[in-house]
DNA sequence: CGCACAATTGAGAGTTATCAATTGCGGTGG
DNA sequence: CCACCGCAATTGATAACTCTCAATTGTGCG
């Protein structure tokens, strides 16, 4: 196989250096960029089968680097991998939304640098070869196939977010609609004093985002990776044209909403009415159906802080019933998570 | 003009004298069928211009009467009154959906029965004469324009609903979409305790209880009239082709379901983490906006109780917000409502 | 007039938030 | 390798809030 080329945008000659002599040890061509003109220009003679790209550059960013590059057809494929500064990603409740495939934060292990590379490159290759076939469908990840809207995936490849990564902010224009492939997501809402309320969780197969589409508004609120994920990204104008256009997603999509005003009706009467007790107990038992995300059976793997944002309610009023719990001998309390083991009595409480 | 001819349909032969001579007065040609049997040839036969039953009849009784004639091309939109008995509407609470045009409940006032017969017979000589020009065309209580839906509303009457009638209960099966042409409507929820949370007020041009029928499930809400209301019943077989078959509506509902997920998920977070005073003052705000419904502005006419099912607290807990607010000169309790004297501060406390 | 029901007010109990302090843990840097 | 830092979890004490129960007043209606 040829020797795959990459090229690195980097205006830090010492950083470049680094770089370049990772990737050198895996026999990668590289070409090497000084600033984010020539990176362009560089980019569009060599047609590289990767693009790794600093933030922080004169004159021409790394985010204006992506938003030329994304609008050209030869090239708005190729992955694209932003290096960050740790400050800048540090504060991920900033809001960003890096729109790279994936990113790196300076410094970095070189081992982690070859990982997201060659991760990415095997995508890259898999979405070639296979064609017209959507990468979703090698893996069962993804419930009941989702014909025309597949093959709108197959053109986007999946971004990568870490955990703790901020996808949108609440307040931010909406540009696009989110496509959960892997991990897991929580959206939620902040209230005036900063107290944060979980609208919901959001696995595999799930969407995000897509409201503010349609009321053309800002986010309603925001969505952050409760662990490593990958999130197809369908931009708005695609989405929108399959609601008009496909007769079934439409009716998939009033069927979603219709669902979700159901399950928030019920949870605002829990709020308004139910003790905590009572909603602890509740949550409990809706984590324990959900969240058997490959973990055993019957074990609720949450921080503390997102079960009382899910039941709205202080770490501290949760911690306490949390205890009353265990001394009722209704759930076990271990190092990585809870277990419930009396649900009838659970499902009494929480009525 | 002809006579109209009215068919009463009344086992009780003292009240059916009683309603004879009553409509005798105004010249009305009547016709009686001493029970459901014979009334629906009677029916058939003489093709009155409207129908009068008694609900409770031995062998076949109002609703299996009211049934049949729903089937009957010829009859089906002949205004059907119902007559009933104290005792049954009485506790309207029981959740009996009429399915009759309107209903008088025994006994009566000689002047409502011919109210109520005159009514009935003018509006179906509009619905007559008016063609294919929608009834609700002529008033302007109706905003921004449904075409097709229009069209579908011609050949409903409007059924009238009194004041605390229930129009349909959270568990019951759900067979129709409702309209509301005339009055306010209120939908809610009840919890396990019977604690009620108002989960929405409707105006004239708003729609009902739809949702179930996407979902093909129980009502998740009930509704109950606020004031006397007229609302258009569209059966599901409708609404779902209307969904399915025209783009601009099934846009139009997906837009109608996106905004009541954004307000819904305010709402959580309001009762999540505001305290009552917050939550009373945003309450009396959005009041303050929606219900200019003909009364004086800045003017809250609802129920103590309603106000605090809104709200998800107490009629003790409002009420002395309410008082505090009074005593602070944040707003003006009448006899007849309440008036917002400051609103600005109001805004301040409800954030 | 009296009944039923809504509104109001009071007193006390129960629940939950707040503030403060402590412990435990994972990762970092020396 | 270990001390240290930052953060999550835990526990305690107290204050604040809201509900419940009870009693009273007001109001519309038959």
């Amino acid at each position: 196989m040829l020797a795959k080329k990459i090229l690195l945008i980097e205006d830090n000659l010492e950083m470049a250096e680094n770089v370049i002599n990772i990737l050198r040890l895996v026999n990668y061509k590289i070409e090497h960029a000084p600033n984010g003109i020539t990176g362009l220009a560089l980019a569009k003679q060599a047609q590289p089968d990767l693009i790794i790209c600093d933030v922080v550059m004169p004159d021409l960013d790394g985010f204006g680097v992506l938003h030329i590059l994304s609008k050209d057809s030869g090239l708005c494929h190729t992955p694209f991998i932003f290096l960050t500064g740790r400050t800048e990603t540090n504060d991920r409740r900033s809001g960003m939304n890096l729109g790279a495939d994936d990113y790196i934060t300076k410094p970095f292990e070189g081992l982690d640098l070859l990982k997201v590379v060659e991760v990415r490159l095997n995508k890259a290759d898999q979405l070639k070869s296979n064609g017209h076939v959507s990468p979703t469908a090698n893996n069962s990840d993804v419930p009941n196939g989702e014909m025309d809207f597949e093959k709108l995936l197959i053109h986007q490849h999946a971004r990568t977010f870490r955990k703790k990564d901020i996808i949108f902010l609440e307040g931010q224009a909406a540009f696009d609609m989110y496509y959960v492939m892997k991990g897991e997501i929580k959206t939620y809402k902040v209230n005036h004093e900063g107290k944060e309320l979980i609208t919901g969780f959001h696995n595999p197969g799930s969407y995000l985002g897509y409201i503010p589409l349609i009321e053309e508004k800002p986010h309603h609120e925001s969505a952050e990776a409760l662990e490593d994920s990958e999130i197809a990204i369908i931009p708005k104008q695609d989405f929108l044209e399959l609601i008009n256009s496909s007769r079934t997603f439409g009716q998939k999509f009033i069927r979603l909403l219709s669902q979700n005003i159901i399950a928030t009706g019920n949870r605002l009467l829990d709020i308004a009415y139910q003790s905590v007790r009572q909603r602890v107990a509740g949550a409990l038992l809706k984590a324990n159906q959900i969240s058997h995300h490959g973990s055993e059976k019957d074990f609720i793997i949450m921080t503390r802080k997102d079960i009382s944002n899910v039941i709205g309610t202080t770490t501290e009023s949760l911690n306490r019933t949390l205890a009353d719990f265990r001394d009722e001998g209704l759930i076990e309390v271990t190092d990585h998570g809870l277990r419930i083991l009396n649900q009838p009595k659970l499902i009494r409480i929480s009525k």
